[in-house]
Formats: C-alpha cells, structure tokens, sequence
DNA sequence: AAGTGGTCTAGACCACACT
DNA sequence: GTGTGGTCTAGACCACTTA
C-alpha cells in the first residue's frame, strides 16, 4: 500500500492543477501561508512539496514575490525513464524487442569503473535491439553484475521489461548518471537498425545504481536519429547536468562516472 | 558581499570532503545529528545542506542508514553550465568566437513560443562560431527578446561572453530547459566549422528565463562530433530529466517547452 | 533494541519585492 | 509598510536497517 507522504500528495496535486492551466501560463500559486491553510499542514509541508516542483521546473521562487509556473510539466517519473518498456507505454506506443547476443565474460577496464569491479570480474553482457510499433529504433548494450545477471540471464529472450522483471525480485533502481553524446554506427548497429554503416546516432550511456549505491547496470544505448531527443531542466536552485569535454586526440574511453584521470 | 547561507556552506564542505576522499568511494557520511553539533546547526540544517547533495548525485540516502558517497563530484555551476567562454576556462581552455549573423527581425511560430511572444513581435537573431583554443566546436544560433536583444547588440562582434555582458546589466539567468538530439549540418554549418555537408551534429536547444519566469534568450548549439557530452544524474527523489519521442514521419519543429499538440 | 534518516509541526527572524 | 519566500531552530514521532 505504502501510503505517500503529504508533501508528495500536495505536490501531485498542485502539478495537476498546473498542467490543467489552473494558475495560467507565467500566473502565480497562492502564498505558502494560504497553501497551508487550505491544505491543513504546516508551512515546512508545503515548502517540501514546492522544493519538489522547483527542481522539476515547474515552478519559478524568489523571495518577496509568489511562485511562478513556469510551464506545463513535461517529466517523466524515474522509473519511466530507466524502462524503455515503461517509457514507451507512457507516449502510446507499443514496445518490443529481443536479445541478440548475451554472454557471461570478464568485466574491460571501463565496466570494471562504472560498476565498481575489478577488471576481469565476471559479468552478464547483453545486446538487445528495441522497437517501437514494430520497428528498430535502439541498440542497448547493457553490463551486469553478477548477482543481477543471474536473474536476467533466467529471463526468456522475448521478455519485454527487464526492469519490471528485476522489480519482481525486489531490486530497487534509486540512481542513474547519463551521458549524452553523438556515435557512428558500427556492423551490429547496421545489421539490427537497419541504417547506413557509419551512419551518426545519438548515445547514451548509462549507470545505475541501487538504493545502497552499488552499481546495478552499465548500458550504452544508441538511437536512430529522429527518434528520441533528452530534455533536462536546471537552476540556480538545483543543478545536476554538466557539459563534458570530450577526447579530442587519443581515443579514451570515457563514462559518466569514470575515475578522474 | 552576500554571505551564503549556513547550508550552502555546509554543503560545499561536505562536497570537497567528498572530493578530498575523506570518506572514500562507496564509504558513509556522519549521521545527521553529529554533523549538526559538529558544525553548531541544527539537524534542519543539515538536512538542507544534504539535500542539495542528493539532486546532484554526490550521495545517496535512504532511512535507517548512513548515507553513502556516490561519486566523486563532478558537477558545474548552473553558471558554467549556460555560458560557453566560462566553460572553456573551467577545463581549462582558451574560449573563443565570433559574431557571423545579426539581425532584428519577426519571431517564428516555434521562437514566439518559446520566448512567449507573439508570431512577428522583433526579436534579435544572433549567429556564433565559437571556438575552443582556436579550433570551431560549435555553431550557436540565439534568438533573444527585444530588451535582451538591445544590450546584445551594442556588444562589440568580438566579445568574448555575452553572458558575462548581461550579467554587468543586472540580468540574471535563473532557469533552463535543455533538449539534446542529433541534427545534420546545413551549408552555414559546413562554412563555420568545416565539416562535411549533411555531416552530423550534437544539438543542444535551451530556453533560458530570468528570475521572473520571464524567458530571454532561445537558442540552438550544434557540437562538431567528438567534442560535447553532456551528463545528467537523476534519481528516485528528484528527477528533472526525460525522454522524448521525436517526430517521425512529417517534420515538426519542437523544443523543449513547445505547446504539447 | 539502538541508530538513522524521513516526515511533520510551530514559531522566529530576515531579505526582498511590491505599492 | 505589508506580504512573500528564504533560513534556521527545537522538538516530536515514525519507518527502516542493522545487529
């Protein structure tokens, strides 16, 4: 059941609210005082519940003026993003896909990084191509660790969540750090995409961690262009995106969360 | 001067404990209570200081345990994050750039919404090369509302930051919502950077606003290949990203904030 | 059972934007 | 000056982890 707590209640609320043009386009929220009133919790409540929709770029705050929407919300919960199965439900299409290769192997110096093993270290590799409606539109590379990859590798190859799938098992997927960055396609792209060799698509890679911040994945997805585009807000408030600069002269293979040098 | 809050102070601490490997990779934070008397706040206090923490990734938290050092930090001010040339200086390059294209003219359907103006209303159009140690990366088409637009375009063409220069006017940039995909390079491109007709690009577009809520500049960067990444952390309790389907068949122009239908 | 973070309250004072 | 959000405090109780 687990009952949310009121501040995320509130917030739900008030996004609702938003996204139905209560307020306006750049109108103004009623006073914290009037929230808490209305609501009949204490103004902490209410700060906790706009803290949430200021770091979601709902809302606007400065001192000495009410709260300013800033547009209609356009996020997607966490979970959503993590699942291409999920996602793809959430926009009305329907999602596919199938394992193409998958391998238990020793971890590379790169997946030995982002999940915090030793080089050599075993792991579960595999390469899924997902479709939408029926047709290619991602190449996902996905490295897990061992006890992970016990369980998806009992997974039939046609099973469309595997993230669902982990969920049942009770893995808990708390944190994520993206990369966002432009590749050239090589023949296993070609062959299951379906585009031209060398031909440019949008990558993203991925590490994810559970709730005690093991790593749980290390994946590299790569999509036909046109298809998918990344959307993030920031603030002053409240940041969490950087800009990387990317090797220029020897290849360096290089993740979210690489060690500095 | 501005003498940050107790938190932000606190929080910066904690960061470079972080980064300095006090409390090594995977390893706990204090309680909340002893970093409170430690530091003479109270436990509020430190609650704030560890939030701003958890938007950006540095640590986990869940209850019953201490939290857990995700990574080491690797974050840029939200600063850094919208002006190129202080980019540049804070990974210690030469930034550089000119001024190609500028000109007063009719907002578009797609700029009106975005700087929530009406279709025709004068805005300043702005083309950028813009240069790392000499070499083009980027190509930077800005479109700024009418009073931006009028300090923009008494800066001299070779100014270094037009950031910089908005800033010593007192505007002050608060929020962004970013889009990243892939585009092709058009003949403007191919002049300033150099690269292939119809060769690929790393397209960041960004709605920037004032503290108002009031947008003020739109624009379009396009990365040469190999240049650019951009990292984004997000997690179960705050999540500011997403993940967008892109037209596919007939073209439609969108960005990140454009009108849902 | 003890320790820890999550939620909530009630109140105080300050900085800033309006008018 | 009045209203508003930002900061900070002190305390309470709960949910969860760990031993």
């Amino acid at each position: 059941m687990a009952k949310p707590a009121r501040y995320r209640e509130l917030a739900a609320a008030l996004r609702a609210g938003v996204l139905s043009g209560e307020y306006g386009a750049g109108g103004r929220l009623p006073s914290e005082e009037a929230l808490a009133a209305a609501n009949g919790v204490s103004r902490g409540t209410v700060r906790q519940a706009l803290a949430l929709l200021r770091t979601e770029g709902v809302v606007t705050s400065r001192r000495g003026t009410r709260r300013v929407v800033l547009e209609q919300p356009r996020l997607q919960s966490f979970t959503e993003l993590l699942s291409f199965t999920r996602w793809a439900r959430s926009i009305g299409e329907e999602p596919g896909g199938s394992v193409d290769a998958l391998e238990w192997r020793g971890a590379d110096a790169t997946e030995a990084a982002q999940l915090r093993l030793a080089e050599g270290d075993r792991v579960l590799a595999v390469r899924r191509c997902r479709t939408l409606g029926g047709r290619p539109v991602m190449v996902e590379r996905t490295v897990y660790t061992e006890p992970v990859g016990a369980l998806v590798a009992e997974m039939p190859t046609d099973a469309v969540s595997v993230t669902e799938l982990l969920e049942s098992h009770g893995l808990v997927l708390a944190d994520a750090d993206h990369t966002v960055d432009l590749t050239l396609a090589d023949a296993d792209d070609v062959a299951l995409l379906g585009c031209e060799p060398g031909g440019p698509l949008l990558r993203e890679r991925r590490r994810t961690t559970d709730p005690t911040g093991l790593p749980v994945e290390w994946s590299e997805d790569r999509y036909l262009p046109d298809t998918v585009a990344f959307t993030v807000h920031n603030s002053l408030a409240a940041t969490s995106l950087a800009r990387l600069r990317e090797a220029v002269g020897p290849k360096v293979t290089e993740g979210p969360a690489a060690p500095a040098s």
